[in-house]
DNA sequence: GTATATTTGTACGTATGTATC
DNA sequence: GGATACATACGTACAAATATA
């Protein structure tokens, strides 16, 4: 320790925020160290020494930063440089979503734009990028679900985890966890958003015909295939808002 | 007041998480009274009293919330409903871009290849919805960055309100709010990025070729700008992140 | 298995800074 | 300036979780 630069001697300065001043230091003394995501932090009471701030400022500049996932926090055993996940944005968003209900709503179908707009123009990097064995993957998911949409079951998981395969093939983390931060937005604030049965089957053939697509290397189609994908979904958040459902048991 | 769930009694059980226990009360407070952003909310001293915990937890549940801007608190003022923006996200990556800076750096060209995708994705809709006016203060734009470049001088504000306006006229407030996003990150991350003389103006010329390309209602063209557009932004990018490796040529 | 040390979590009291009237 | 109602900061004490001996 003793790497953490202590506050400035600010006599009687303009006091500013001790807040961010605090957090402030403590990023930099992740960035200085260049530490890694799971590295130890320093102690509570180290940082009280080597930054010379109360435990209660300590502790709520850590807060903030727990909020963000730029540090995690392990009760009695430390702190920790955190993963910075996309932990924060989904919190942000299911969150304005949720506040949305009572309004428009548009924050969801904005989302769900969003997921669309991103898969098509990412449609001719599919293409190029998607071996055999991915794609069989990818067929053996669709068909997984419009076996269950037949059977009259819903498939939350495997369409989750088939756009997120999806992504991956990319090779672009950031776009992976976007796709699923959004997954997780959308699942939260419309959880098991009830599809009309049509509609679960009409899902799955859109899932085969985005990997027909990809397997025909047809750029068009895999841009209407994701098109027609997304229809339901829009049209069932859509429903969801207009309805003004009051029964938020749970 | 009274309004806020006192904590249930929870007698003797596990005592789970007092702060998680804080925030969730918080939140579903905000939801229940169907508050929008601006909102006053209960001083600290009302939530105590109303949820039955500490200054300290609610504090530093308020303060996890105001990370993620789901509340803002003014000093001396009182505690509001926030804004809910993408500011947790831009703190988040753009520290993650950071500490990515000693190793590889990928999340920044991630990040820049995904601002080139949505835009790319985002063509047809563009071309669809542009109308005469909005098109005009765009090219202005893009004039007043090639006149800059030609000068020598950089143009930072005027590229980000290029590309803002041009996700504004989708209507999608979610893509123009993520846009926004993703420019802060690269701003903080690799501020004033030392861009060549000659990528200036090639960049500059990339802009009034994306003008172009949407007043001549060419898709391939429009999505041919953008790639051109983020070329040098790409070599730039990796050229600064591979400092070590002077091998790397174009 | 128990005890103990370490570390984070919660609580309370008090003083100070800040904005409104 | 004064009074009031806030949030901010500090210090201390104790509770809870975790690891180690």
């Amino acid at each position: 320790m003793s790497d953490v630069p202590p506050v400035a001697p600010r006599n009687g300065l303009p006091p500013r925020s001790r807040n961010n001043d605090v957090i402030e230091r403590i990023k930099t003394y992740i960035l200085d160290k260049q530490l890694r995501p799971g590295d130890l932090l320093p102690t509570e009471n180290e940082l009280i020494a080597a930054i010379g701030a109360s435990r209660t400022s300590i502790r709520e500049a850590i807060k903030s930063l727990s909020a963000l996932d730029i540090v995690e926090v392990r009760h009695g055993h430390g702190s920790y440089v955190g993963r910075m996940s996309m932990n924060a944005l989904v919190e942000s968003l299911a969150f304005r979503g949720l506040l949305s209900t009572g309004t428009d709503g548009k924050v969801m179908t904005d989302l769900v734009n969003i997921r669309q707009m991103l898969e098509q123009g990412l449609s001719p990097l599919m293409i190029e990028t998607l071996n055999d064995v991915e794609l069989a993957n990818l067929r053996e998911l669709a068909v997984r679900m419009r076996r269950l949409a037949m059977e009259g079951q819903p498939y939350v998981e495997e369409d989750r985890a088939f756009h997120i395969r999806l992504m991956n093939a990319i090779g672009n983390d950031l776009v992976t966890q976007l796709t699923e931060a959004f997954w997780q937005v959308q699942a939260r604030v419309a959880p098991t958003l009830k599809v009309e049965e049509a509609d679960w089957l009409r899902t799955a053939e859109a899932h085969e015909a985005i990997v027909d697509a990809i397997g025909a290397k047809d750029v068009d189609s895999l841009r209407e295939a994701f098109a027609t994908h997304y229809d339901p979904i829009r049209r069932t958040i859509a429903a969801l808002f207009a309805d003004q459902t009051p029964g938020s048991a749970e």
